[in-house]
DNA sequence: AGATTGTTAATAGTAATACTATTATAAATA
DNA sequence: TATTTATAATAGTATTACTATTAACAATCT
């Protein structure tokens, strides 16, 4: 599904459109690749130019800087969801089956977003784990904010609320238990991989655990607030 | 309490003890005061070393990099909260009580630890919300986890999750709980000042309704599976 | 007292990173 | 063909994180 679609992203996040090249592409895959296997500290523009190849001004003429390179990532991965989330929930009459789609979707992306020629959902879903936080844990957030470059993320957040909404109209936290379950699940699936002690959860059963978790976190909740 | 406690911290955190000279204490506490008002990104050996004053290089002889600074710093703030549950719950007969003042005490740390002479708990606390996810989120966590430099945080959710389990002994996810609830926290106070829509807990009240709504999430969840 | 040793601080760097100013090249238009 | 425009390449600078070396200053021992 996704696939076809052009996904139009905020206009600060670039200085120039990097989907209306090759050039411009190949950053945008390169870049995934290479914050996937270094991490975004020791991700720099130097190794993004020479793995392209192009030079380190070129990339400059496209992204302000290294970090709205990220945020451009981020947009994108979180727009996807919210696209893919409408999609797959459309015309579903249960609440509950879209909350569970919902949950569903976040902790298992690959399960749902077909491949993307050029962004990889796997390697996208592994930098939102790691490097997601960066992204908004920052002194110019709400410059940032102001320029709605957190807007696709919020998006998600409130399209879920609003599944939670529908499933238990008075409940008071639709928001926070929306933006706590999908914080929550990228936390725990770091855990899994580096601090197993922080969590029950096993990543070799596929998430299965973390599944149960969160749906039960979920549904004992809302259903004592119906 | 805490103040005539002298906390022992993992020795791979410093190259030179800073508690054990002036020059150390004051790298401390000045750089609580730099990293609270630039942020983690715009703060450097540099400034922190104009601040006290001394020079870069003796910087360099108590701590590797600005990033083990941090890390001191976390690991100190855990491992006083540690100590301060323990207190605070200590003699509890309830464990709905002891629950209860845990997310108290993590939501309004100032109110429960007094003032430490060299480490303001407020600035400290605002350094939790903001930085203490880049402590961990790096490409060195598995290194930096085997040199036990995560134990703090570690203990304090394991404490947690003791109470959750006394509470519900069934409850197979205590710590996947006790973390969720200790990074829930954190990030609705982010999102309280920066990002609203994220949340329906307001700042101005005091975080009353953070409170409500945490309670709720673990006392549902873990009535349900008593 | 004078020599030795060890601790601490200061000097003066280097390598890497983030970012910019300027020039060159190619394409589009008049 | 000449002119404009868009794009890329070159060649930098400023800052940051970090290190190697030297100097100062005690404490200890002969």
């Amino acid at each position: 599904m996704i696939q076809n679609i052009q996904i139009q992203l905020n206009e600060h996040l670039y200085l120039k459109d990097p989907m209306q090249s090759e050039l411009g592409k190949a950053m945008l895959q390169k870049s995934v690749e290479l914050i996937y296997e270094l991490g975004f500290e020791e991700f720099t523009f130097k190794k993004l130019s020479t793995a392209i190849p192009t030079t380190e001004a070129t990339i400059y003429r496209y992204f302000e800087n290294k970090h709205r390179l990220l945020q451009y990532l981020t947009n994108w991965y979180w727009s996807a969801m919210t696209i893919e989330y409408t999609y797959l929930t459309n015309n579903m009459q249960q609440a509950e089956q879209a909350i569970n789609t919902g949950i569903e979707l976040i902790i298992h992306p690959t399960k749902f977003m077909p491949q993307h020629p050029m962004l990889s959902v796997e390697k996208l879903f592994g930098i939102i784990i790691n490097e997601s936080n960066k992204s908004y844990l920052t002194t110019s957030i709400d410059e940032d904010n102001q320029l709605k470059l957190f807007k696709p993320y919020k998006d998600f957040c409130n399209i879920l609320a609003a599944s939670f909404l529908k499933y238990a109209p008075k409940f008071s936290f639709a928001h926070s238990l929306a933006s706590t379950c999908v914080e929550s699940i990228l936390h725990q699936c770091y855990f899994m991989q580096h601090l197993p002690s922080l969590t029950d959860c096993k990543s070799n059963t596929g998430a299965k655990g973390l599944q149960t978790f969160i749906k039960n976190l979920i549904f004992n909740t809302l259903d004592k607030n119906k």
